[in-house]
DNA sequence: AGTAATAGTTATCAAGAGTAACTAATTATG
DNA sequence: CATAATTAGTTACTCTTGATAACTATTACT
């Protein structure tokens, strides 16, 4: 077994920084041919896999405060794509993605399939897989203690 | 060897999505100790280890545009931490790190390195490195075409 | 019943990135 | 060599996405 270098720490963060900026880039210039952005993207993603959700619950998946989730919420309802199930609790919010919603989150996916396939070229299965673990791994050290 | 599950490329660029939130939130936090952001220390951090640059071969480097560059850049020299290197092309504006910059530079490793090790807890260096592999490889295959 | 906590909203601010249109300097071309 | 094209950088402006503080309404706790 290596000892853990240093050098290999430092790499390894600013190699994320990177590579999230042309991501983000590439992955908007594609929702952009639907009218949506990242961050609406994130949340009919997470509705579409994951059925109906509330406010609070968007907000400790995708790590941001309760505001932000209020205004990308109601960008999405007045676009057409999100509406209310109701619900016992009063305070609660609870939304899901309308047919319309669902109809463009598939077309989106098929926009987006393309791209993502496209630079994950030379990139195997396992090797991706390995990635998702990695990520996800470091993401649960990271929100250690949050919320 | 499997065949390649389109699952695995959704859940791939979505989890870098999810990463890269509390990942930034938790290194503004760390830099805000210094007075500085994550655009100002990406450019300290180039910088240190290559020497003068510039500054479009930043905006190449970090994949955004030169207007973003030049407010960057301006902010740092104005702190102290950046100065301008005669060149032979009028037109070019070299920069690099005055002493100040170097030391603060050095002092914001040493907290960085220490979220950086923390967060990177139960991964093996040689898995840090197929992680860097892969970004570096998808950062390739993303940047194809531009510039 | 009265206090705590929870869900969400409103208002305001800031970082960071983009585009368009520009100047100054250098290279290429005819 | 003179002029056109390219390159480096700047200025002005806009937008997305996020944060904080302070608030209301509802529910849970003691």
């Amino acid at each position: 077994m290596e000892v853990i270098n240093i050098e290999t720490f430092q790499r390894f963060f600013h190699q994320l920084v990177l590579l999230y900026r042309p991501f983000e880039n590439r992955l908007n210039t594609e929702l952009s041919k639907h009218q949506l952005y990242r961050a609406q993207w994130s949340i009919m993603y997470y509705m579409y896999n994951d059925g109906s959700v509330t406010l609070v619950e968007l907000s400790h998946y995708l790590g941001v405060e309760k505001p932000t989730v209020t205004r990308t919420i109601a960008k999405l309802e007045e676009m057409g794509y999100l509406e209310p199930v109701p619900t016992k609790d009063k305070r609660e919010k609870r939304m899901q993605l309308t047919s319309a919603g669902r109809k463009v989150y598939q077309e989106v996916r098929a926009t987006i399939d393309e791209f993502e396939q496209e630079i994950l070229e030379g990139i195997s299965e396992e090797e991706q897989l390995e990635g998702i673990r990695l990520m996800s791994l470091i993401r649960k050290n990271l929100m250690q203690g949050e919320f």
